[in-house]
DNA sequence: AATAAATACTATCAAATTGATAGGATATAT
DNA sequence: ATATATCCTATCAATTTGATAGTATTTATT
């Protein structure tokens, strides 16, 4: 499962995308209205998601944010890495966190092929969803 | 990504499967220093299986525990869904645990779809794998 | 300059989950 | 009887999850 918090990120991103339309930025108390997420969270998330270059920010009246980047650049995979970390189930498995095993060697793991294979069919639908091809 | 608790029952029922042969069940003891899991933590694991049905135990001096079904017959996905419950990455789209989102409605939701190719995707690996699968 | 309105930041918190450990009860083969 | 195995209950520390509260800072407008 992703997290709830992963899961109001890639909705504020569609929102944003959606509702950006080159004059206001969008603000954090719109997508928390329209998308049913609890505000002083959703202000944590949104930070992180500027902390991590998806999003720029614009402070005071007016303020809000805007996509760094054309919302055909922005993966999912990209989001889901930032907010809830590993998307492969094993972290010997993983991409981009990837940790051994402490109980066992690799070479002769067992169960180390299927979540290979888990990762490598999840990504291929994953790498190829960006916040654009959502907002459709 | 799995818990290591289920990481465990998997490599435990795969080493159960190699070594049961028939007239000696296999001891959680061995099964702990062969695969380093904490014993005690492994206990609870095997106990868990056998309530489910996966595993027979026998007490006692010469004790242990014996696959309840023919290895070929039991599935990743079913020992996954006992000791971590649901596969999906969604609660909406959980075919054997299934929530509704609280924050919104399922028929516009903009990230349903996706996750739902995910969880095919990866039940399409997970479903033609067994315990049996493992140990070759 | 004052004000309203937005994000930024820090701190805190309760509940659930994770990953175990401890110790005694019970069953069984010898 | 005894040794040895599972069974059961309780407990625990650390981490993660899902948030909330309050204040500071920035900015547009009047």
């Amino acid at each position: 499962m992703i997290s709830n918090k992963c899961k109001y990120a890639i909705k504020a991103l569609v929102y944003i995308a959606k509702y950006d339309n080159g004059s206001k930025a969008v603000m954090t108390s719109d997508i928390a209205r329209e998308q049913n997420i609890p505000r002083k969270f959703l202000e944590i998330i949104l930070r992180d998601l500027r902390n991590n270059r998806i999003l720029e920010s614009k402070r005071g009246k007016d303020g809000g944010f805007r996509l760094l980047r054309p919302a055909e650049d922005i993966s999912l995979t990209e989001i889901m890495r930032i907010i809830d970390g590993p998307i492969a189930m094993l972290p010997c498995v993983s991409l981009n966190y990837y940790r051994s095993c402490d109980e066992c060697e690799e070479e002769s793991c067992e169960i180390k092929g299927v979540f290979e294979q888990v990762r490598d069919r999840t990504l291929e639908v994953l790498n190829g969803k960006t916040i654009k091809s959502l907002t459709l």
